[in-house]
Parts: C-alpha cells; structure tokens; sequence
DNA sequence: CTGAAAGCGCTTACAG
DNA sequence: CTGAAAGCGCTTACAG
C-alpha cells in the first residue's frame, strides 16, 4: 500500500497544505466551501483512501472493537451468533466504529490466553458473547480494558451486561398457555445448568404463583446431564397437558418423542419452546415461542461499549431486553375441555 | 489508551534506546541475551502492549483482512459461514494476520457500495465469501486491492477463487448409490440455477456415463424458481430408487414428501444430500452426504490472500478443495433385490 | 481562511 | 552490541 495517495499528494497538486486537506475531507471548518469542494473531488478522481492507521496511531485509539465468541457456539444450529454479530457490526458502524469477530479456541480458554487482539491493541474496547468459563472472566476483569457482556451474566461480578428478558420471557408465554385453558404444565430443562435456563424457569413459576397453580415438583423435567448433554427426556406418571422448553432445540426433541409415543401435538399436548431459531420451525407442528430482540441487544450493547469506550468510568449494569412471543401451532386452546 | 507503556518507556527505565527495546521485543538480532532478557521481563511486568497501529503506519500495512459476506447468507441454517470464519480467522492468526469480518448488507450490493473497511484502509486483502452479484462483483474487481473468491465462482473473471469440488462430490456418491445396487437415480435441483447445482449435478451425471447408465430427463427434478425460492418437488411418473439432492436441505424436504406419501427411506428409497449440514442430522433418517472440507479451505484461501498480499502479482487460480462422504441411512442396498 | 510545527509509537538503515 | 536520525500519514494547537 506503500504506493496509495495521501493527503498530501492532494496537497502538493492543490498548492495547498496537508492541514487544509484534512480539514477538508473531515468536514472541519476552517476551509472555504470552493477549496474543500475542489479537494473533495481531487481526492475523489485520484482514489484517495484514507489512512486509518495513521488516525489511529494520532489518536491513540483503533475504532475497533473485538467481539469475542467462545468456539463451542459456532457449532450447528447457532446461526444465532452470526445474525447478532451482524447487528453489532452495523450499529458500530453507524458510530465509525468496526467489528472484529474473535473466535476464542477452547484451548485458550482453558488456558487463560486473552486474545491477540488485546495484547496488540487492535481494539478499544470487547464485547464477550457467550458464556464463558468463570476462571476465563475473571482473567478477563483483571485487564483495564473497557467491556460487555452479551447474552449471559455472572452473578459475581459488576461487568455491564446485556442480557435477553429470560424471566419475563418465560413469564409470558406461560401466562399464554393458562390463558388457554392449560394448568397441568411442566418444564423441560435442567434448572442448575446455565443461568439462563433458570432465570427461564423461574417466570415460569412466577406465572404459576400469579394463577395460583401449585408447583409440581414431578413437572420439572431433565433435559441435559451437568455438562450440558442431551438425555433422554423422561415422562411423568401422571401427564401435563403442556410443555414449556428451555429451548427450541429441546422443545423439538420433546415433540419427536411424544410423536413416536403415539402421541400428537398439539391435539393431546401443547408445546412451546424459546429461541425461535432453526428447531421452532423445523418441528412440525412449528413451535410457538419467544424471538429473541437481536437488534434491541446488539444496540443497547454498542451504545454502552462505546459509551465505555469514551469514558471509561462510566457504568450502565445489568439491562434486560424483553423478547416477544411469535404465535405459532405448538398450543391448543383447551378451555371447552 | 494514551496511558499505556511504550518502548520508550521501557527503554528510559533500563536507560538505553528504544530502537534496542524494539529489537528485543522482535527476536531480532543486536541485542545481547541478557539485556533482551531484562527488556522482555520489564514489559511484561509493566504490562507493555503492542501497538498494532504504529507498525501499521510504519510499514503501510494493517495484518488484517476482509471476510465479507453477503448479509443473505446469515440467515438460518447458515453455521457454515461462521464455521468457515472460524477456520480462516485461525489460520490467518497462524500467519500473523487477523480476520476482520464483513457483513455486506442488501443495499450496499445492490448500490455497489464497496466496504469501508476497503475505503479506510483497514485491510490488506478481502476473502469474498459466498455468491454475491454480477455486477458487485465488477466493481469490486475494478479496485486494486488483493483478493480471493470463497465457495463459489464467477466464470467471466480470473480471480484466484477456492471452492469445494462440487463435481467430484456428486461424482463420488452417485458411484456410492450405484455400488449399492441402484441404476434409476433421479437429480433433485435446478440446474440453470446456480454453479454449484449444475456443477454437481454434471458429477452424477459422469457417474452415470461411467456405468452407462442413460440420463432419463424425467429424472432431473426441479427444487426451486429462477429466483431460488423453494418449490413443491414433482415426483416423475416412473419411479427412480434413489435420489441425488444437490443439497441437504431439499434432501430433507424430499424426505418429508416421501413419507407423506407413505414411503420409507431407505426401504423404498435412497436418498442422499450435500453439504453435511444441520438438515443432514435432523432428518430422519440422517442422510448420508458430502461434506465440505471447511478446514483446507480457510487453509487454503488464507494461504493465497497472503500470498497475494506479499505479492500483488501473484496468480493462483481457481483451486478445487475435495470433500468426503459421510456415511449415514439414508441409502439401502438393493443388489440383492 | 490557511499553514508550519510537533507528535502519535514504532522500525529501518546506517553509523559507531 | 547499541543507538541517533528519519519517516510512516495523519491531526491538534497555534500563529498569521
């Protein structure tokens, strides 16, 4: 790239100096609108491009930003991290910030290396997506660098967080399912797995409180052993008439089990999963569920990044974006039973 | 970041140059053990970061590079952009590069907007990844910057471009299907629609030539408009015993028709996919597939993107990186019938 | 409105 | 082995 023009090619062409080019090509004042213009188009006709190093070295800042996603999301299915990353890197845009996707390898992670692009100060500021080891954050909290954490919280420390409404998610599309006659309810998913699985059960019993439908400890339902894999999804003696899921993936397992059972859903069961990814519509009947605000998320998260970014004192703690339910054929209205 | 160590700070505290703090850091030469050793132990104790942007400026180059994807490639199902990212981001680390990806939204592809990381300077190359317009394609080939076309092709231009061999692929398992016993093999996919599908569906066609078995026209089935939406699969009149589908996802739609039908695969038919994706494990029964050889070509392109970036000139072509069969049941063996 | 000077943090080429 | 000088391309603060 040695051979690009600079401003100060424009200049010495111009018979002006590299300062006026400046001022013109950044739309500072100091300029007569006649010479920024003919600046303007000089650069223009010659393809100038602009030098972002050489801002960055000024300034002493990047105008990056590194999005960091632990590996094991990048598997199947998880198109999810690839839509959100896409939002965050619009909105940094939209602010003359960029994105920089960081896949962090397991190896590192267990490991506690931080990336490189932090020891080469490639970026300004992270944002983590994903949960991520608790020995890996506190590495992480130890570096002076500002941060988000997207998508998953850790009760233990004070990092500005932005995290999907999982509680109140859960809390409605429950409330959905009494309101349509169902009070024999159970939920699938291990409550001591991941925060987000238990935040989820949580406002699904908070609509039970509301409707004073007693907790039946035979409907909390297994779904994954400790380390996060699949089981077989045992059935209680006595059967509910609904099922909310911890996740579409789970909701989908759940509807193929039932089916091969001999049983239909939604006619002898509602079902209803959260994520709404690929499973809610691959699962026939498609599920009802709760979207996810992906572009609610990736904005909150890099106004507060960059508000970090600019002021590194600044603290906005822990904000929860509320999903919405998207209506599907996974529930039967059975009041007339 | 103002406040962060230099190495010049380094260097007043040892009281020598900073030009020696920077042979040191650098495992260069000129500099004594012992005195590169203290050097190195200082940094680490001051927490010394590197500053990407100085040697940026110095030396007119970034280390990063462009992955830029379509934004219609993010939607769901898609894992395998973020997968091939993941793969190219780790090998450019390898090399000392890093990935900078690129979401190219709608808009700017049809207004021809090209990235402002490229008007920025922000990068060395660009990997385009995934099919993106003619006419962005032009425009993107009238700028003078390295570049690699990923996963798909353009025949009009001589960009060096890596794709997955989508020709011996179908080649292979259409050979698979036939030492399995079938000869009346159908082609699910249209054929004028994109390179890929026609390219593998002149595999299975060479497949057949080679066992001289005839094309039936009424075998090649159509699975999508001119405009790639998805359409309901005719079956022909006379029925084949196996099915080709140029990729999973119509594989699984093919599939689910045929049990509605009241078939069963494989015992009445056989049916195989492409691309070993998300739709190859959810159908039921997983079907056996090709899949992309996601790690050679990250390699791969990474290998030519660097390659293009040390030197502008150099020419690669158009390399074919070849996947492997992944054998699950969806195909029967009928020799025996 | 215009521009000379200084400086961001590094590296290269050269001198000692 | 060690370091003074110059320069990468921009911007800021200041002078005219």
């Amino acid at each position: 790239m040695k051979n690009s023009v600079t401003m100060r090619d424009i200049a010495e062409r111009l018979g002006v100096s590299s300062v006026t080019v400046s001022k013109a090509l950044n739309d500072k004042e100091g300029v007569s609108e006649e010479l920024r213009t003919k600046i303007k188009m000089l650069a223009e006709e010659l393809g100038y491009r602009f030098n972002a190093a050489a801002k960055s070295m000024k300034e002493g800042v990047t105008y990056n930003v590194g999005v960091i996603i632990p590996e094991r999301f990048t598997g199947l299915s998880q198109s999810f991290y690839l839509k959100i990353y896409q939002a965050i890197s619009k909105k940094l845009e939209e602010h003359g910030y960029y994105g920089m996707l960081y896949i962090l390898d397991t190896e590192d992670e267990e490991q506690l290396n931080l990336p490189r692009i932090y020891y080469e100060q490639k970026v300004d500021g992270i944002i983590l997506l994903g949960q991520i080891s608790k020995d890996y954050i506190e590495k992480i909290q130890s570096v002076d660098i500002p941060k988000i954490f997207l998508d998953f919280y850790d009760e233990h420390s004070d990092v500005d967080t932005v995290i999907t409404d999982n509680f109140y998610g859960a809390y409605e599309i429950t409330n959905y399912l009494i309101k349509n006659g169902h009070r024999k309810i159970a939920y699938v998913g291990n409550i001591y797995s991941t925060s987000s699985i238990q935040d989820r059960f949580l406002g699904y019993f908070k609509s039970l409180l509301e409707h004073r439908i007693k907790l039946n400890e035979k409907f909390i339902i297994n779904d994954r052993d400790e380390r996060g894999k699949y089981i077989d999804i045992e059935l209680p003696d006595e059967l509910p008439t609904a099922f909310v899921c911890n996740c579409d993936q789970v909701a989908h397992n759940l509807v193929t089990k039932l089916k091969k059972l001999g049983y239909s859903v939604p006619d002898d069961f509602s079902v209803v999963g959260f994520d709404n990814d690929i499973y809610a519509t691959i699962t026939d009947p498609p599920l009802t569920t709760v979207e996810v605000d992906i572009e609610e998320m990736a904005k909150t998260a890099v106004q507060f990044i960059i508000g970090k970014i600019k002021n590194k004192h600044r603290k906005f703690g822990r904000v929860q974006i509320k999903g919405r339910i998207i209506y599907r054929d996974s529930v039967k209205n059975i009041e007339t039973r």
